[in-house]
DNA sequence: TTTAGGG
DNA sequence: CCCTAAA
């Protein structure tokens, strides 16, 4: 698909010099760059490593494994969330530090590559068995769920995030929409050392491996002065396994519109190349951690899985088959272990916010916030998340045994990109680092403190929130930031983000256009072009109610005056309408398709577009008119369309003009008399709205003329034909008044 | 439901 | 490409 070509190979940058030559994908072969430095290839094999080998996180590794990991992030959730009364720990790994973590997990699939990356320390690459998944153990379960294992505190029930994790099939309503869903990023941009980024739905295998079960492939981007895990998972194009729209929410975002035309230009981004004996530093502290386990039970058909991590008190799980999806829910209490809520607004729901599921947040205050892909689902935070099921996730079959579905939450088996990412920084920057909080440029000065004791509510804009990687307190001084304050990066426009300082550590995992601006240029190849669908996408405006927000918050005080370590701060930017209210891509016309459109017009007129359509276009689905009906409230629709009805229906519902089609449209149209009610894809103009601007570039003078450049002789055709059909319409338009005449 | 036309 | 009115 040209999306995954655009993300692959816009991500790679080098090509994994331990990729056995024969497994390479022949995909991976351009805008390869070499790279000289032994020690960023080091660096850079290490970062491969903590990619490709995620670490196998389940309970027992909570409970066992879980003080050998040292420098573990605590999520911001988790930091926020966190009772007042645990004073936060210098140290995160103490006991129980994994619960309040990101709980990853992931199969392994391709040992030879981390034997390889850590050629010489592969003994430290001992862990936890991997979860083996059965390449349709989930077909056979029809559902999937896991939950990262955290712990969730549901006495404040203010502070609590939710996420969930909604499997939705490819199947109903997906069909015009699945592919934009496939990738999402996590990424966290180091720009003085460097770049990881995962795609969602990616397994975190080796480099360039292809992947036996669902093509997914990771990559792995070095460049002088970033290293770049690329993580992607192409979709199931034949539908083998169940292919499962998650959105996650906050952490990756912006899929959508790669598929539907949000352009976003390539914003290069200064970054500093990393110092040999740094990298070479960490790369020995990495392989003296025992971080990177190698799974020894994984085999080819292991991969990825991954989770979400929210808090919330209480848990919904959604199960999946094919066509199907099952949802329900209970009450957190009925697990034997703390978890926390994966929170996941099925993209196709962008406007749900107040379908009856609950999914998502805010229900009828603002649909676009709902579907702008939040994590904060109702007030939690979000700092990765990550779906499993879009990964094609396979449950160990052992694991999975007769369990039922619910059990499928068992965190065993999971993991996430973020957590893998986090970690991969932690050993690299030797951990005491931890995540801070900002809100509306805020520093969350006690992160401790719950959300709502922050003063965040659910209606405060996301927009704000951001999040700071710094020191943790027990490190004096921040590991590689050169300054011991505090960089914020506003992230309120795609700008700050380019003009990172140097030394500014971000930690990002939302939407992808972010993580592209972010993107130093470390190959300048394909970058402009797999970010070309994110260019409708620009930053929401600051919000005006910063001020009174937080002046009513002492939790609250400025970033700027703090003086605190952070690294950097990456908001969680709520994305512009491009999210929610989806803007088509932007398909200019071939001379190829002017030319049929020409001569559909020629032959029968400008006023039978639907017939110009059917008779030039009827192969081009793009162009295709197609019209979705609701008239069976029970049926969905099938891919993305406009709302055409009634303005006030339109008021009444909520839904604006241009809604994706989802099931939860279709939710809130139950809501509602719908006598009318229908969606229909703007495309059915493109033939009359190119052949206006034929006319109307036919008229003027070349020199004005921008764009592809049409054939003289075509414009000529457009004139023609223009004045002919306009004279047959204004003739047919006389007879018919004059006909009207007569009978009067 | 489709067309027409303004933005 | 978006939106709406109107046929």
């Amino acid at each position: 698909m040209e999306f995954h070509k655009r993300l692959d190979y816009g991500f790679i940058g080098y090509q994994v010099p331990h990729i056995p030559r024969a497994t390479r994908s022949a995909r991976g072969r351009g805008n390869i760059r070499k790279k000289s430095d032994s020690n960023e290839m080091c660096a850079f094999d290490l970062l491969t490593t903590v990619a490709g080998k995620l670490l196998l996180e389940g309970e027992s590794t909570s409970n066992s494994s879980g003080k050998d990991r040292s420098g573990v992030v605590k999520d911001t959730a988790e930091t926020v969330k966190e009772d007042e009364d645990t004073p936060l720990k210098e140290n995160p790994c103490n006991e129980g530090c994994q619960e309040r973590g990101f709980f990853i997990s992931q199969i392994v699939s391709e040992a030879p590559v981390v034997n390889h990356c850590l050629s010489k320390s592969t003994d430290t690459l001992s862990g936890p068995a991997s979860v083996i998944t059965s390449s349709d153990c989930l077909e056979k379960l029809g559902s999937a769920e896991q939950f990262i294992n955290g712990e969730c505190k549901t006495e404040n029930r203010n502070c609590s995030t939710k996420v969930e994790h909604e499997l939705s099939g490819c199947g109903d309503f997906s069909s015009c929409t699945l592919g934009a869903e496939t990738k999402k990023q996590l990424k966290i941009n180091l720009s003085n050392d460097a770049t990881i980024t995962t795609n969602k739905r990616a397994a975190i295998c080796s480099s360039e491996f292809p992947d036996p079960w669902d093509r997914k492939r990771s990559m792995l981007v070095a460049s002088d002065n970033t290293v770049k895990l690329s993580l992607s998972t192409d979709p199931d194009p034949f539908g083998s396994f169940p292919v499962i729209r998650n959105d996650v929410q906050l952490a990756n975002k912006d899929d959508d519109e790669k598929s539907w035309g949000c352009t976003q230009p390539s914003t290069r981004n200064k970054t500093f190349k990393l110092a040999p004996r740094v990298v070479d530093w960490r790369m020995r502290k990495l392989q003296a951690s025992k971080y990177w386990e190698v799974n020894p039970q994984s085999d080819d058909e292991g991969h990825v899985n991954v989770a979400s991590i929210s808090l919330d008190n209480e848990t919904r799980h959604v199960y999946q088959k094919r066509e199907n999806v099952y949802t329900s829910e209970r009450s957190q209490r009925d697990f034997p272990f703390k978890k926390r809520k994966l929170y996941y607004c099925n993209s196709f729901s962008n406007s749900d916010g107040g379908s009856s599921d609950g999914i998502c947040s805010s229900p009828t205050k603002d649909l676009n916030r709902d579907a702008s892909g939040y994590t904060l689902a109702s007030s939690g935070v979000l700092i990765g998340t990550y779906s499993p099921s879009a990964y094609g996730i396979r449950l160990p079959v052992q694991q999975l045994g007769r369990q039922s579905p619910k059990e499928l939450v068992h965190p065993s088996g999971l993991m996430t990109p973020m957590r893998t990412v986090m970690e991969a920084v932690m050993a690299i920057l030797g951990g005491g680092l931890r995540i801070g909080v900002v809100f509306q440029g805020k520093k969350v000065r006690d992160d401790r403190k719950t959300l709502f004791q922050t003063g965040i509510s659910h209606d405060d804009k996301l927009d704000a929130l951001g999040f700071t990687l710094e020191p943790s307190p027990s490190r004096g001084s921040p590991p590689l930031g050169p300054e011991g304050r505090s960089r914020v990066l506003p992230c309120e426009t795609p700008q700050p983000l380019t003009r990172c300082s140097p030394g500014s550590t971000i930690i990002h995992n939302g939407m992808q256009q972010e993580t592209y601006n972010a993107f130093p240029d470390y190959s300048g190849t394909n970058l402009s072009n797999f970010i070309e669908s994110d260019h409708d996408s620009a930053p929401s405006p600051p919000d005006a109610s910063l001020e009174k927000n937080a002046a009513d918050s002492r939790a609250l005080v400025p970033v700027a005056a703090m003086d605190a370590e952070a690294l950097a701060v990456v908001p969680m930017r709520k994305p512009k309408r491009c999210e929610t209210v989806q803007r088509r891509i932007r398909r200019p016309f071939s001379v190829f398709e002017v030319e049929a459109l020409v001569q559909a017009v020629e032959k029968l007129g400008t006023g039978r577009w639907r017939d110009v359509k059917m008779r030039a276009f009827d192969n081009a689905k793009h162009r295709t008119y197609v019209d979705l009906k609701f008239g069976c409230l029970g049926k969905e629709p099938t891919c993305l369309g406009a709302w055409h009805g009634p303005t006030s229906f339109k008021k009444s519902t909520g839904l604006g003009p241009v809604q994706l089609v989802s099931k939860r449209v279709r939710v809130r149209l139950n809501l509602v008399t719908i006598s009318s009610a229908r969606l229909v894809l703007l495309d059915q103009c493109s033939g009359l709205d190119k052949w206006k601007t034929l006319v109307h570039t036919a008229r003027i003078s070349p020199q004005q003329r921008r764009g592809e450049p049409v054939p003289q002789e075509l414009l000529d055709r457009v004139l023609i034909a223009h004045a002919y059909w306009s004279q047959q319409q204004a003739r047919q338009q006389m007879k018919h008044q004059s006909e009207t005449r007569l009978l009067l």
